[in-house]
DNA sequence: TTATTTCTTTCCAACTCGGAAAGTGATGGC
DNA sequence: GCCATCACTTTCCGAGTTGGAAAGAAATAA
């Protein structure tokens, strides 16, 4: 077994949550996605922070009826990196196809 | 997406790599776990505490050269508890396959 | 102008982590 | 028998992370 390369700003469970959420899609609502890990805004909002500063996770920001809102995209970078946890988990898990 | 149910005495990365390592396998020495994941005697020691006390790894001590030595082994229990944490981490991956 | 919405930042208490050092128990060597 | 050594275990401690509440900030509604 090689040893694991863990990404950890991924590797914590919200956050983990957060980018396997972002991943299928374009991008989800801040209020989407805190209800959808049942955290608080101050929880959701630092760790969107953390994937930003990483590189792995965009904003965008405008106004529904007069509103703020703020939407999150996963980056190419990030989804390379949560493919690559996953990957790493995968391998771990010892699930990865053997190449034939 | 449901919400991910993360056993967190699983999740932490140095004891999701000793169930990993541990998984296919029938036991494995002390020593040779401290050193595959190069974590200190102390670490390694807790981490298994952690493990036993949830029931997923359970121990076998006994001499060699008169020297004691100790080997873990997953519980069937133990074996679950992973098996189903990788299950949650390939459904949130979006890896699972779809029954037909 | 004040209230409200939508985050963001600060504050804080709880928890986890890892390694070093000290401790324990069982030999091995002399 | 006695001291050293091995194989862990436990304690100690500093560092880092987490989460929520409370306080802020910025924009718009009323």
């Amino acid at each position: 077994m090689t040893r694991a390369r863990f990404d950890t700003v991924i590797h914590a469970p919200n956050r983990l949550q957060i980018c396997a959420f972002l991943s299928p899609l374009q991008e989800a609502e801040f209020q989407v996605l805190r209800d959808e890990l049942h955290v608080s805004d101050s929880v959701l909002s630092k760790h969107l922070k953390q994937l930003e500063e990483a590189g792995y996770v965009r904003f965008r920001k405008s106004a529904v009826n007069g509103r703020q809102r703020m939407w999150a995209t996963l980056t190419t970078s990030g989804r390379k990196a949560f493919a690559s946890h996953i990957e790493e988990l995968q391998r771990l898990a010892g699930v990865a196809a053997k190449p034939s």
